[in-house]
DNA sequence: CGAGCGGATGTTAGCGCTAACACAGACAGG
DNA sequence: CCTGTCTGTGTTAGCGCTAACATCCGCTCG
């Protein structure tokens, strides 16, 4: 037996030499060569166990010029939406046999976005799966010229790099529709920040749906994702209510901010779906107990990970790969209902 | 000029030749040596500059020994206060010039976080941090044997490892006590799950606070973290309230659980703060816009990941750092009021 | 039955870097 | 003026691994 503590000084020679073979008959066994007979095999194997011999990842990177890592950067990830891709990514990287190395943003510039990617390039990652939903980011990625593969999740809009996203558009349609449905004349919305490409493409499923429908278009109000700036939109929309205008159903681009537009229209007397419906977006783990639970359009951040690495590997062996969007889902929820009936035609 | 393509074979030799020394005086630029002509310095470090030169990280760790990574290892991430956490920790990661690894492990076992730090292992991180709150994956940190720093977060509990953390058992104090000097008799509990230590120490913290108080202790009810554990809960609450029994203020271990709660009490017509003072614990960015806002307990997550740091980068150096655990806070808001005329003796 | 071939293995040469040593030249002290 | 020390630099030897080539053996085939 060895000494325990002090150096782990086992290499490759260690292992060959307690299986009497060279170095590099261990090599091919851990790299799975053939043309190695299966007895001398067996014995690099049980000598490789015995000592718990494991190759040194840098030793091998200076050889193979790969250090089967992902870089993955992103803006935020205190959110559900960036996290729970982030877990897709991560199982989807350890599955093919890579690690994942994470970066966050602090701001969302594209000077930041530049330097987290070119940090990546420095430490040599196989590749590189950017989360970039703001204008600023998302296009310094565009720009970008890297080396190596460079995977955009989520960034939306007219993207000819390699992609993979969320169908926003037939999102925001389907929560459009079903508010219409339901009888209500339009439908209000309340929408992300001006330089967000998801936030305008809800934008635009929202307004196509009223058009496919006939149905007025009316302005929508400006949040920034914050339940505080939904609460405002509430405040406002209330407001407005109060005022005699006809609000009866409001779309929001997340459902953040429509948990603060429920606190507010809740502070306003104005109830979910007695006075307004209200759908949010993302179906957070927390939207079935909002009060009232929340009707939403559900993502599915995990396969967007999940796509995102099988991009990576794609190029990484070269292919082209074209993944469609992943298609978003509606569920309702207690927060939508039919038209008040202040909002009815009189005598009904 | 060189052919822009093609490939990158740009090493130290090629910046020694440029600058017109040796790649081993390169070397000492890029470590900042002492013992380099100032004057040799400046035309190295333009060489640098106008190749793009960066050296490979691969060659440098197999020299060194050192991958400067570290790993980070935790449960669950699509939850705001391990996703918080980690950015902490990327920051202050990036910021001492490491790079972070990350695990996301599908399930709570010791043998995933067994496997989790064996790869980390296998990688050469330098270091790991891990997440770890439920016993099971937490007790398997301590009796892991590895042959690197090995630092835990908010594991809790009887912990000799270096492990940084947030005073729990404070926190739930400082929630029994609001709850308590607003006038009632006694505060109910809705824990986690049992095999958590977080979970364990909030329940200490909220019965030495009664204990301190003379009120009386009532049994507490288990939950699970998750809103729906909350909402049941609530449940139980409200059928104990009709039946009589006097509950007028609940603490409950997190803000998720809080929000199942609330929506449950909404349901049974009761209302906070009126029938029922309420308070949460995390302080997620949601809870101000919950119906009501939520009074509740903050912890501040990210320094949390920047002391795992700070801890780490100690034990690499070989130093002894000790950290006290990090005070939570009391965020007063609208869930918690006087005790409901229902409960005062009678004639007040 | 000898040339030729292919499977199993060993030997050698790096990958790109840093550490250790070697070696000039400058300058101090005796 | 010679020795000793210090500073700046170059030279050499690996780190642990894989790729390429070399070698040996047993076999088939003309």
């Amino acid at each position: 037996m060895e000494p325990e503590g002090a150096t782990r000084a086992l290499v490759m020679s260690d292992v060959a030499a307690r299986a009497g073979v060279s170095h590099q008959t261990v090599s091919r066994v851990i790299n799975g060569h053939r043309n190695v007979a299966p007895q001398t095999r067996e014995r690099v194997e049980r000598a490789i166990r015995e000592l718990g011999y494991r190759p040194n990842p840098a030793a091998r990177a200076l050889v193979t010029g790969s250090t089967r890592t992902i870089g993955f950067v992103t803006v935020t990830i205190n959110q559900y939406g960036p996290a729970q891709t982030l877990v897709g990514l991560e199982q989807a990287a350890r599955n093919a046999g890579y690690s994942l190395s994470v970066t966050v943003l602090d701001e969302a510039t594209a000077e930041a976005m530049r330097e987290a990617v070119d940090r990546f390039v420095g430490q040599s990652v196989d590749a590189v799966v950017a989360l970039a939903t703001y204008d600023d980011a998302a296009e310094a990625l565009h720009l970008i010229d890297v080396p190596l593969p460079l995977v955009t999740v989520q960034s939306g809009g007219a993207v000819e790099e390699p992609a993979v996203g969320v169908d926003q558009v037939t999102g925001a349609r389907l929560a459009t529709r079903h508010l219409l449905d339901l009888g209500h004349r339009t439908v209000h919305h309340v929408t992300g920040p001006a330089d967000s490409q998801e936030a305008r493409d809800r934008i635009a499923g929202w307004r196509a749906e009223l058009c496919a429908s006939g149905a007025p278009v009316p302005p929508y109000l400006r949040g920034d994702w914050t339940p505080s700036s939904g609460y405002a939109a509430g405040k406002e929309l209330a407001a407005r209510v109060r005022a005699g205008e006809e609000v009866t159903a409001v779309f929001l681009a997340n459902d953040q901010m429509a948990l603060g537009l429920l606190a507010a229209f809740h502070e306003e007397g104005l109830d979910a779906p007695r006075d307004v419906s209200v759908v949010g977006f993302d179906d957070l783990p927390e939207a079935p107990y909002f009060t009232p639970p929340l009707t939403t359009v559900r993502q599915d951040f995990a396969e967007l990970g999940r796509r995102g690495v099988r991009l990576v590997l794609a190029r990484l062996r070269g292919e082209e790969l074209h993944l469609d969007p992943v298609p978003p889902t509606l569920l309702v929820r207690g927060s939508t209902g039919p038209v008040p009936a202040r909002a009815l035609p009189a005598g009904v």
